[in-house]
DNA sequence: GCCAACGTTGGC
DNA sequence: GCCAACGTTGGC
C-alpha cells in the first residue's frame, strides 16, 4: 500500500465537504488534475490506498485522511485532444477521518524530518507521493 | 498583490 | 530540439 497527498483549495472543495459527502454515500471524483506527474500519481494508485487531504492557499495544513475507492478513470470534466482520446483522469476517493490535530505547511517546513517532503519540495504539484516514514510522522504529528 | 518555480507553447 | 515568452500555482 502508498500513501500519497492530495491538494484541495477550500473554498472550492474542503475536508468537511468531503466527509459531508462520504456520509451521503457519495464518491468524490478526483476530477480537475491538469497535469501530468499529478495524473500519473493517480494512475499509480491502489484501491485503499490512503492520502492526507491539505488545504492549499487558505489554512495551508494538513486535516485528513482520505481513502481511492476507484482506480484512475476518464475525467469527464476533460476535453479530448485532438485525437479524441482521453488525457486527462481522476481516482475517486472517500473521507476516512479527520486529524485531531492538522499539521501546517510552517510547522511541515521547521521539521527536519519532512525535509523531502514533495509538497515542500514540489510545491505546485496537486497530487504527491509521501513516504512510509514521512506518513507515520505525520500521522504522529498530527495527533493519531 | 507580488514573485519564485515550473509547465507549456511556439518560433526558429 | 532548443529556448524565450508566457501562463499558472501557491506561498508569502
Amino acid at each position: 500500500m502508498a500513501y500519497w497527498l492530495m491538494k484541495s483549495e477550500p473554498d472550492v472543495f474542503s475536508f468537511d465537504d468531503m466527509m459531508a459527502k462520504t456520509k451521503r454515500g457519495e464518491p468524490e471524483q478526483w476530477h480537475g488534475v491538469r497535469n501530468y506527474t499529478a495524473r500519473n500519481n493517480m494512475r499509480a494508485m491502489a484501491l485503499g490506498d490512503l492520502a492526507f487531504f491539505y488545504h492549499s492557499n487558505i489554512g495551508k495544513e494538513i486535516v485528513g485522511i482520505i481513502k481511492v475507492i476507484a482506480l484512475a478513470h476518464p475525467d469527464s470534466t476533460a476535453d479530448l485532444n485532438d485525437k479524441g482520446q482521453v488525457v486527462w483522469e481522476c481516482v475517486d476517493v472517500e473521507a476516512v477521518k479527520p486529524l485531531p490535530k492538522p499539521v501546517t505547511l510552517a510547522t511541515i517546513k521547521a521539521t527536519p524530518e519532512l525535509e523531502n517532503l514533495e509538497l515542500v519540495k514540489l510545491s505546485r504539484l496537486s497530487v504527491s507521493k509521501v513516504s512510509d516514514a514521512e506518513w507515520a510522522f505525520l500521522c504522529k504529528m498530527g495527533g493519531l
